[in-house]
DNA sequence: TACTTCTGACAATGCTTCATGTCAACATGT
DNA sequence: ACATGTTGACATGAAGCATTGTCAGAAGTA
């Protein structure tokens, strides 16, 4: 009994289990993003339950709410962090085979099919359910593809300064190049990987290809 | 009181409101039809319960579960409608265009972007909301895209029956051009149709082109 | 008019989910 | 050993949903 016991006094905050308060929080949260990421990446959001999602994390839905406002802000969570570990993926490969512009765009278009291989289930949450979450979601997922096909463009006219399309639109031909690749991606992964990822590699790589080498044409030779 | 009453009579059928009962059901389907057509055109299968689509078919739950295994066999009936309407729709403009190959592909592309844009909620339940229903509906749009790759690959071939793409292979780069084509309608509806549809049909069409011509170079010079 | 079918409004059931709350058992530092 | 912070199991409550059922009244038939 202490005499100058205050009313709303906050509990001490003390070690358990050898671990600092924020250590065993932050253990938590990325057991919900494991979480997430094994039931969202296969069986979907709109088919998990908060409860599902305990039950793999291992915790109670007490710290559920301690980490993620709703289902949706882990989702979200865990979309990020899948565009960011495959983006950084990839522009590391395409730095490390700089300055020859084909193997650069061979091995990025690589490590993307690879990194989809490696762990299917970012597929389904990077390609399929963000879009049918809520606007809020599919805006996010707008804003990726379109920073990637930013990204190509960019790339490529960097690559090919003399590439002036004429009567096309890069941004949509970007846009146009993105979504085969997703498309092939798709493809690709809910077959089993039935082709091996040089074979889808090089023919996305083709479509890259073929569509440099019209800008070439077209402008070499107008008409 | 008759005397011969049957225990488990039937009901006879008949006439109500100048319709005869099959006429009435058949109504109620379509009605039911386009109500799911609205609201999962615009916001999504998950974001909608069986009494708004009663509301919005005017109608009651009676008659849904009357037309209507459950709101997926709703939702299945309306992908369906929608690919066969703008399959259709793409296949005879095609047709009336024979037997120039590229006013064939150009005016495809212009009537599937056009068909999008008279109805831009079939977009959403076409590349979108059908992917994260079931595995069962995923798998119907796996056929669904499969297909018009397929043709795609037919189309060509037969156009141009020289074509060997070296070291390529075929069915990858349609699913790719299919994908491309997806993505950019993807981007085109939910951007509020930025481009004209020329631009969006010139552009999409441009990558067939590039492909064919990178297959008849490769083919006429090899390495 | 008398009878039957058809229709719409809505109640009822049973289930599931989200989100919060309770509480005893456990771990820790003193 | 004790007081207290921490944890997991479970309870609770409000809400929403799918699906079936009830029933009075409108619409047709004879």
């Amino acid at each position: 009994m202490c005499p100058m016991e205050s009313l709303d006094e906050k509990p001490k905050r003390r070690t358990f289990k050898g671990l600092a308060p924020e250590e065993r929080q932050r253990e938590r949260h990325e057991r919900f993003m494991e979480a997430g990421l094994a039931l969202y990446g296969t069986r979907g959001y709109h088919g998990v339950t908060v409860k599902e999602l305990c039950a793999e994390a291992k915790l109670t839905e007490r710290y559920f709410y301690e980490s993620f406002k709703d289902r949706e802000a882990l989702f979200g969570a865990v979309y990020q962090r899948q565009v960011e570990q495959l983006r950084e993926r990839v522009l590391a490969v395409i730095r490390r085979h700089l300055p020859d512009p084909r193997a650069m765009a061979r091995a990025g278009l690589e490590t993307f099919f690879q990194g989809l291989r490696e762990d299917p289930r970012c597929a389904r949450i990077l390609f399929v359910d963000v879009l049918s979450i809520s606007p809020a979601m599919t805006e996010q997922s707008r804003q990726v593809t379109s920073g990637l096909s930013g990204f190509l463009l960019q790339f490529t006219q960097a690559l090919y300064p003399q590439l002036r399309a004429q009567g096309l639109d890069p941004e949509i031909v970007a846009t146009g190049l993105v979504g085969a690749c997703i498309n092939v991606a798709m493809h690709w992964v809910y077959g089993g990987f039935a082709q091996p990822v040089e074979a889808v590699r090089d023919n996305c790589y083709a479509l890259f290809e073929a569509m440099i080498l019209t800008w070439s044409v077209k402008t070499s030779k107008p008409g």
